[in-house]
DNA sequence: GCCAACGTTGGC
DNA sequence: GCCAACGTTGGC
């Protein structure tokens, strides 16, 4: 099993959005990133798990826990021209963009800011916190998943 | 609202 | 294939 982080502007989907879905399922989709096309295409599998980021909000951070629950298959808002994130370009026989259908699976008592992230030491390489970093989706691997578990659980 | 970082587009 | 212009992301 694999580890992720998506982020999310809590604005537009929260995951307090994502616990009130009927399921606790809700399709990812919109990405319209190729690296992230590929993660969700190809590496991302059911039951790997997600750490939830909620960006642009204040303080930005890690909020909870969600799953992989359906792998990756494709994004058909990108053939909808009535869709905000319509492609013209993404053929119904050649699709273009993948999307992976996620689940809840628990809400952190408290958020695990950014700065919360930042000041710890072996979570230097966490591939969100490099600089200029802009991908919505990036791997996690064990160790810092388990940095952020903790950090999780130490907030009084 | 600002702006740095970075991906994409398109002219050449 | 280069690179300037442009759009988007996301912290601050």
């Amino acid at each position: 099993m694999r580890y992720w982080l998506m982020k999310t502007e809590p604005n537009e989907f929260s995951i307090d959005d994502l616990a009130n879905r009927p399921n606790q399922v809700e399709p990812w989709d919109g990405v319209r990133n190729y690296q992230a096309r590929n993660m969700m295409r190809d590496e991302m599998k059911r039951g790997d798990r997600i750490f939830f980021y909620h960006s642009n909000s204040r303080p930005p951070g890690i909020v909870g826990i969600a799953e992989v629950y359906r792998e990756g298959y494709p994004d058909t808002t990108a053939f909808n021209p009535e869709d905000r994130h319509y492609d013209s370009k993404s053929d119904p026989d050649a699709p273009r963009w993948f999307r992976v259908d996620v689940r809840f699976v628990s809400k952190f008592q408290h958020k695990v800011t950014l700065d919360m992230l930042r000041a710890q030491p072996d979570l230097v390489d966490m591939a969100v916190l490099r600089r200029g970093n802009r991908l919505s989706i990036t791997p996690v691997t064990e160790r810092e998943w388990s940095c952020v578990l903790k950090l999780a659980d130490e907030r009084p």
